[in-house]
DNA sequence: TTAGGATTTG
């Protein structure tokens, strides 16, 4: 009988302890001593209700105080009581009573930093082996009921709008973003999670635990969570949510009408009625004010070119090289595309080899980068995981005719860029096993080949690509945008005649050049004609940490053109940032319509500005005016575009002409206008490709040279714009489909014409596209 | 301490 009650007679027990027990002192409840045949006896001071865990357990919490020392909150510990013995325990404890445990389990107290009991706590049940006595005290009625009244903690929850530098705070909120955890640079491993309430004020929150079932089990935007103890810090003009000791949180699925389950590694925690009115609340108000998005990406609807979050099973795994590793997985659904394999060692491929090949055609090999080496390391096979952010890429090795596409999760965690394990509880999870069953089961009624496993899991892109494909057949995929009366050359006329000319041809795509789309754009000056590769941000990153070291001249700050303010960083470095913000009517303007210049700023400085305000020009100080920097940084930046200027054709002038536009009626800061008076030769983005044509009688290479025409996109966003690339990833696989024989290809009506270019003694006949636009429909 | 959301270009 693990919960016995003994009668105190004449102020002794009536029935002794069991011979073989020992007393033990409170201080010698630590970890690391053997309590195996020892008991602690203390008063009950408090009890707390009986509650049900999320694992359906009854589970008890009273307070036992040391008899010896009974002043000290130091000298009281938490006891928790699951299973039988906690109801058991529930029905006839009080207030007062002298309580006995036996073949307790020692555990670290989560509640230390709040309660300031005891470091450790007792955990007691029947699958433990304890016993616990309890000598009553004469029971009476009335006072002692009023003496035995439970006390529930009362938890109070701040809403994101009142939050305060320096508290520490309860909250609840709807995960708007989150990085699944991962090994920081430090000890510990790390999530950032993103929350919004209701009073619509997001909070993004940095957690740290070395233990990685501490932090909260998100899985989705849109999951509930309520953290406990966080610490509000101000970081960057705004609150941040960091980890104090003590922290504790749970999730909830965000789904309205799924059952209110906390998810949670700690065993001890509150969760009443009002709790679970909260978050059916909260699921409400997100379901109307959340944009959640829908059924998660399955690898039979994979685009080239995309970053999406693949739910699949770990079939396999590899080390590949120090910074990369490969896991191999699947979802049941075939990719519609020829996919990649990553040649690796046989032995070091890790799975069961049976499994691998029956399934072979459906796997998809993943290569994951850098800080995600780790953790894949250490995923076990046949696990679920979610991997988020995975980068779909489209590539051609040297040997092959035809393009496919890999699949990279690459190094870092931008985007919440990771991978998370899924427990086989969680529904998407249950709903992939249902289907990967239903996978393996065609798989094994048809061991001979994998068609109808194929046909099965691809059913929908298969006839999506049919569609799409009879439409490419019959309408040409880009058109003319002028000539359109003129009549259809064939390439080996062109080849055979003199340049110049100017020719309309039907052709269709065998291929192009760069296959690295991003690597298409250059910048051009239309003066000097040169071309130049976009520089990269560490070269403007170096620029401006030289330009850093030139003191601000404070004789330059405050004119009748602009206000200026200076500060100096707070870090060892001592920075002196100056900002210049240009006025017109000597009026300040709201931010969007703002021209300002910095001095001493850093990348990330310049690049958060760019966000807020129109136009921003790093500059530095001279003795008597300010000036640009070097021009190999961009002397412009406005919102996501760097503005360059050409070396070879600009003049710099003195930042003061930029007072002549600030005193328009309307200043527009066009960054032509800007670079006008500035004395800049603006560069401008160009996409440049080289197109191999084919129509059957002959092929030729022409060249795209196109500002935005062609793509319908400005080659000057592409880069900065994720979306566009991916457009403009899109239209190139309907113009030259990866994958697909010459017959198959897609109709292209373009106008090129021919020239003659003469090197030396070299001459030579270059083609190029124009006046030809991708059709409507394909864009 | 770590990271402090805002895709790599392997």
């Amino acid at each position: 009988m693990p919960v016995q009650l003994l009668k105190i007679v004449n102020g002794k027990p009536e029935t002794p302890l069991p011979s073989h027990l020992q007393k033990e002192d409170l201080k010698h409840l630590q970890e690391g001593f053997d309590h195996t045949n020892k008991y602690f006896q203390g008063i009950v001071i408090l009890h707390y209700p009986l509650t049900k865990l999320s694992d359906g357990r009854d589970f008890f919490k009273l307070v036992l105080q040391d008899m010896n020392n009974s002043c000290s909150r130091n000298d009281s510990i938490n006891i928790c009581i699951y299973g039988k013995m906690a109801e058991d325990c529930a029905r006839v404890v009080r207030h007062g009573d002298t309580f006995v445990v036996a073949g307790f389990k020692l555990e670290k107290s989560p509640t230390v930093g709040e309660d300031g009991r005891h470091g450790c706590h007792l955990e007691v049940s029947e699958e433990a082996g304890s016993a616990i006595y309890i000598y009553t005290k004469p029971r009476t009625t009335g006072a002692s009921e009023t003496a035995s009244m439970s006390v529930a903690p009362k938890y109070a929850y701040t809403s994101l709008n009142c939050l305060k530098d320096g508290t520490i705070v309860n909250l609840y909120g709807v995960v708007k973003f989150f990085k699944p955890p991962y090994v920081s640079k430090g000890t510990d491993y790390c999530s950032v999670v993103t929350l919004v309430d209701p009073s619509n004020v997001k909070l993004t929150c940095t957690l740290f635990s070395g233990n990685l079932d501490s932090l909260p089990k998100i899985y989705k935007v849109g999951d509930i969570v309520r953290f406990h103890r966080i610490k509000i810090r101000e970081y960057n003009g705004q609150m941040q949510g960091i980890t104090s000791v003590g922290f504790a949180s749970l999730t909830f699925d965000g789904t309205v009408g799924a059952p209110v389950v906390p998810r949670t590694s700690s065993k001890v925690y509150t969760f009443m009625d009002e709790e679970q009115k909260t978050v059916e609340e909260l699921r409400v108000w997100a379901a109307s004010n959340l944009s959640i998005s829908g059924p998660a990406a399955k690898l039979s609807g994979v685009q080239p070119m995309l970053f999406f979050d693949l739910t699949c099973q770990l079939v396999g795994k590899a080390k590949v090289d120090g910074s990369s590793f490969l896991l191999k997985v699947w979802d049941g659904t075939k990719c519609p595309y020829p996919t990649w394999k990553v040649p690796v060692e046989a032995r070091d491929l890790e799975g069961e080899k049976i499994l691998l090949h029956q399934l072979r055609n459906l796997t998809v090999d993943v290569l994951v980068y850098d800080n995600h080496v780790q953790l894949a390391k250490s995923l076990k096979i046949g696990s679920f995981l979610r991997i988020y952010s995975i980068h779909t890429k489209q590539a051609s090795a040297v040997d092959e005719d035809v393009s496919h596409i890999e699949f990279h999760l690459h190094g870092g965690t931008c985007y919440g860029r990771g991978i998370g394990v899924l427990p086989e509880s969680n529904p998407d999870v249950k709903e992939l096993k249902a289907f990967l069953e239903s996978v393996e089961l065609a798989d094994s009624q048809n061991m001979e080949s994998m068609s109808s496993v194929e046909l099965d899991g691809t059913f929908n892109s298969v006839t999506d690509l049919e569609s799409h494909l009879q439409r490419c057949q019959q309408l040409p995929v880009t058109v003319l945008t002028d000539h359109q009366d003129l009549n259809n050359t064939e390439l080996k006329t062109i080849l055979n005649s003199t340049a110049p000319q100017q020719y309309r041809i039907r052709a269709k795509l065998r291929t192009y050049k760069p296959q690295k789309l991003y690597q298409s754009i250059k910048l051009h000056c239309s003066k000097c004609k040169s071309l130049q590769e976009v520089p990269d941000g560490d070269g403007f990153d170096f620029i401006l940490q030289g330009s850093a070291i030139t003191a601000p001249n404070v004789e330059l700050q405050n004119t009748s053109w602009y206000d200026s303010v200076m500060w100096t960083t707070q870090d060892e470095k001592q920075r002196k940032i100056v900002i210049h913000f240009v006025k017109h009517d000597e009026m300040l303007q709201q931010p969007e319509d703002t021209l300002l210049m910095i001095e001493g700023g850093t990348l990330k400085e310049v690049w958060k500005l760019t966000k807020i305000f129109k136009c921003v020009i790093p500059v530095r100080s001279t003795e008597d005016d300010l000036e640009l920097l070097d021009l190999s940084a961009p002397f412009l930046l406005q919102g996501n575009i760097k503005y360059y200027g050409c070396k070879q054709c600009s003049t710099p002038k003195p930042i003061k002409s930029l007072s002549s536009i600030a005193a328009e009626q309307r200043p527009s800061w066009e960054p032509t206008e800007i670079a006008q008076v500035l004395g800049i030769e603006l560069l401008q983005y160009v996409f440049i490709m080289k197109f191999t044509l084919i129509d059957g009688t002959g092929a030729l290479n022409a060249y795209l040279f196109d500002y935005e025409k062609f793509f319908q996109i400005p080659a000057s966003e592409i880069l900065s714009n994720n979306f566009l690339q991916q457009k403009m990833q899109m239209t190139m696989n309907t113009l030259c489909p990866p994958g697909r024989k010459l017959d198959d290809l897609p109709w292209l009506e373009c106008f090129i014409k021919s020239y003659n270019v003469r090197d030396g003694m070299k001459h030579q006949v270059y083609y190029q596209i124009f006046d030809t636009t991708v059709a409507e429909d394909v864009v």
